[in-house]
RNA sequence: GGCCCUAUCGUCUAGCGGCUAGGACGUAUCCUUCUCAAGGAUAAAACCAGAGUUCGAUUCUCUGUAGGGUCACCA
């Protein structure tokens, strides 16, 4: 596909909240459809909100499209909260030429706010002209809305504070986009601001409405309710790829029509097509994302990959046990010497449990059931062990965990495995017997 | 509730008037295997309903139903 005019579309995301993987997949649909019209993909920061609008959500947005490989030269982003000048100059225009009024509605105002050119109470409405306004959507085709029903909307709090509507309106025809493609949700926002569009002279440009990425209930997934899940950054620190990320986010909504399941970015841009994508919402399927990343294991070159999986290896855990291990150590070496039933079940017969002198088993099982009882609490064992004969309870219990005849306490063993595991090492024992 | 969007296996989807309705994830079974995973094979699993149009509808039209989105001085 070649275009005769340069194709320019953008991705406009409000930094109030962490980045989303709904909104993560639009900023990927556009940078698909851009790469491969030879266009050009603006980001801009609609932070006209200035409470909800945080620092910390700028940088999580920013880096999770650096993560994903979705370049928007970020040098030249665009924040709406610099721009106030420009709106003024439209909301200006718009009441010097009746398409725009300042109303009273104190009532209405939450907080008192300096004067900011309207007067304490004063908004700025759109003069609505009543009328039906069709437009083509790339995805769905017409759409018909009978705009009577929104009234005279507000396009600004005053004439330096402009509201969603109106800012979204001049940036996108100052920045010269032609392509909007943008989530389902602002469906019923688009006849509002070609309203606004004809209003100040701006051509209309193509849109394109995706559908929405629903969680498994089918709702839309949204941070209230579906939490971290619904940030892509809580993927990241899962340790999902980012080329396993880009694959999954393309696949939900869009298909190349072809049995092939994996794609690179570059296999992206070339075969994405966004006729072809689907109407309906899709449900964020993490057991696909699973399957895919594993593909992306798999094919990943062993010593890359040992570096990736470094920061999720049980650093802790591996440090205890050095701090226990370097009092027996002669050389660095040793430290791999018997320290396996650290990490897996211990092999062992089960007449190893016997202490010394023992040869009661039914009686060595007893006590081990005492100790799996009583795990979490270390004095209340002990005390057990006292009354018993340390040995006799002592023994079993460190057998029943490491499977060897030298090891650090059975308390300190414990500890490091945790209680779960060490509860079914004893149960595994108590079977054996 | 008004307006808008949507509707093929549980999920992601192919299909663009005539197909045994295809693939993938997941599930089940079998093979392989010391175990697990991977891999291989097989299986179960879908056209929301009702009217039209048509020789013929999953496909086109309408109605219903269901789900979703949106109804802010948030974006």
């Amino acid at each position: 596909m070649v275009a005769k005019e340069k194709i320019i579309t953008r991705f406009p995301p409000s930094p109030t909240g962490p980045f989303h993987v709904g909104n993560a997949r639009t900023a990927l649909f556009n940078y698909l459809f851009t790469k491969q019209n030879g266009g050009k993909l603006l980001f801009r920061l609609e932070d006209t909100d200035k409470e909800r609008s945080k620092k910390e959500y700028e940088d999580d947005i920013i880096n999770g499209l650096k993560w994903l490989g979705i370049d928007l030269n970020f040098s030249n982003m665009v924040r709406q909260s610099e721009r106030a000048e420009i709106y003024k100059k439209y909301i200006q225009k718009m009441i010097n030429e009746g398409n725009a009024y300042m109303a009273e509605e104190a009532h209405l105002r939450s907080s008192p706010r300096p004067e900011l050119g309207t007067k304490a109470g004063q908004v700025i409405r759109f003069k609505n002209p009543n009328k039906k306004i069709k437009f083509n959507d790339l995805i769905r085709g017409e759409i018909e809305f009978d705009t009577t029903e929104l009234k005279d909307f507000v396009i600004a709090k005053s004439f330096d504070e402009p509201v969603y509507h109106l800012a979204v309106v001049a940036d996108d025809f100052e920045m010269g986009v032609t392509h909007i493609i943008r989530g389902e949700d602002h469906i019923s926002n688009t006849p509002r601001q070609i309203l606004i569009q004809e209003a100040i002279g701006a051509p209309r440009p193509v849109y394109a409405h995706l559908p929405l990425v629903l969680a498994p209930d089918r709702s839309k997934l949204s941070k209230r309710k579906h939490g971290e899940h619904v940030s892509l950054s809580y993927y990241k620190k899962l340790g999902y790829l980012p080329e396993a990320m880009v694959n999954f986010l393309a696949l939900l909504g869009w298909n190349s029509g072809t049995d092939q399941e994996i794609f690179s970015m570059e296999e992206l841009i070339k075969e994405f097509d966004i006729k072809k994508i689907q109407k309906a919402g899709a449900i964020f399927n993490i057991e696909k994302l699973n399957w895919i990343n594993s593909q992306y294991i798999k094919k990943m070159d062993t010593e890359k990959l040992m570096e990736l999986c470094a920061p999720y290896l049980e650093k802790e855990k591996i440090k205890k046990i050095i701090g226990i291990q370097k009092e027996r150590m002669n050389k660095l070496s040793d430290i791999s010497e018997d320290i396996d039933y650290f990490f897996e079940q211990p092999e062992y017969e089960k007449e190893k449990l016997l202490w010394k002198n023992e040869d009661n088993l039914n009686k060595t099982k007893i006590h081990l059931q005492k100790v799996a009882e009583l795990i979490g609490d270390k004095k209340a064992i002990r005390d057990y062990a006292e009354k018993e004969g340390r040995g006799n309870v002592l023994w079993p219990f460190r057998m029943a965990l490491t499977g060897e005849d030298k090891s650090p306490d059975p308390f300190i063993v414990a500890e490091i495995l945790g209680k779960e595991e060490t509860i079914k090492r004893l149960k595994n024992a108590i079977k054996k017997i």
